[in-house]
DNA sequence: AGTTCTCCATACGCCACCGTACGGGAAGTC
DNA sequence: GACTTCCCGTACGGTGGCGTATGGAGAACT
């Protein structure tokens, strides 16, 4: 009689019990991502999610079978928000604008908005591993794609996203573990420029 | 009484109770480098440790105060390396040379070679934060002191110091995080003549 | 040979977190 | 208004790690 896993959508009808509302699963996978934002994957703890939500271990492990589905669950939710950046950014049309829009997204998107790094600290644990690979090589060759829209051979358009890729990977963490060693203010407009012109086309190339 | 903190150097004396050797305060500190390289910060904790070292917890508390004094001792260690890294670099005369050789180690040194990441992801540690600073600080200085060798003015040298050294650090990551997206094999050669070329003095700047 | 010092083993209490058992209150159902 | 179902509170046992207390074996000293 374990886990209903009560379809989770339709409860929107369920008017929650008077005075305290009732938690769903996406309720509980929401502050699981959060706190892995902000803390990392250690971050996602039972007893101190409950807290934080106000309730208790008793509430989760209805929702859930354990930490690990939490986690895994926390990831869809991150792989949905993921693919919707990625649509989003598709409707830019211009290919150079489209970079552009990504930088800046590196450099100027909110804080840990990409969980990515952790992922890469945690890509050991089973749940995380599958979730890393799979985002991200749909956002490599989706770099890729932009690439050669942009002019670049298969090989080199691969070779150049993955760089971007590394980049941007390098950006995120310095900016949770060293923000300050980025140029601020004024400055941090020419350095975004800076770092576009760096990962423009390859000059040279064999 | 406690924490003798024999000298510790001298301690090449004493020939070690007949049979099993008597463990070092460096000995302690080494594993836990190694540890924190292996597998994080979370690594280094005492009783694992000791077990790993055929030894209990009695020899820890007895070398070091608690665990973040083993925490310091480890990260003064990786500083020395790091010291003695940057001084064989140095003597490589040709600045053009000396960054080939840098970009060489960060795609094939030996793996977690360099703990920077791990510091990064927990720069909020209290032992941990100003070990990074400091190193940092040290890295990105001497960057820009060879691309000023290299004929860049200043500014730019320190940018592109930053630049670089933010590439080494989204490389070191995905080297441990997800190393099967580096190319491998004899792509893996140019590939990194690729970022290389890619490193190189900025073409345009304002 | 006795004493002292060095280094370690063991046992203990504490805390944080995991997962389970079980009970119970409130909403809906008949 | 009984009854069921949903959702949660609480108490419990287990695990892993931290730090302390204390004893004790061997080496070193005298």
């Amino acid at each position: 009689m374990r886990n209903g896993v009560p379809a989770d959508n339709v409860r929107t009808e369920r008017p929650a019990r008077t005075g305290r509302r009732t938690l769903s699963r996406d309720d509980w996978a929401r502050a699981a991502l959060e706190a892995m934002r902000e803390s990392g994957l250690g971050a996602i703890a039972v007893e101190p999610l409950a807290e934080r939500l106000g309730t208790t271990k008793g509430s989760f492990y209805w929702h859930f079978k354990d930490r690990d589905a939490l986690i895994h669950a926390a990831l869809e939710m991150w792989v949905a928000e993921s693919d919707a950046m990625m649509a989003a950014a598709a409707r830019i049309t211009d290919p150079a604008e489209r970079g552009r829009w990504l930088t800046e997204f590196a450099f100027t998107g909110p804080q840990g908005a990409d969980i990515t790094t952790t992922l890469l600290v945690n890509s050991q644990h089973p749940v995380v591993g599958p979730f890393l690979e799979r985002v991200t090589q749909e956002r490599i060759a989706w770099g890729a794609a932009l690439n050669e829209e942009l002019g670049m051979p298969p090989e080199v358009a691969r070779q150049h996203a993955l760089t971007a890729w590394m980049m941007a990977v390098g950006i995120a963490l310095v900016r949770r573990g060293a923000p300050q060693l980025l140029p601020q203010g004024d400055e941090a407009d020419a350095y975004k420029r800076y770092v576009m012109e760096l990962l423009r086309p390859p000059r040279a190339q064999a």
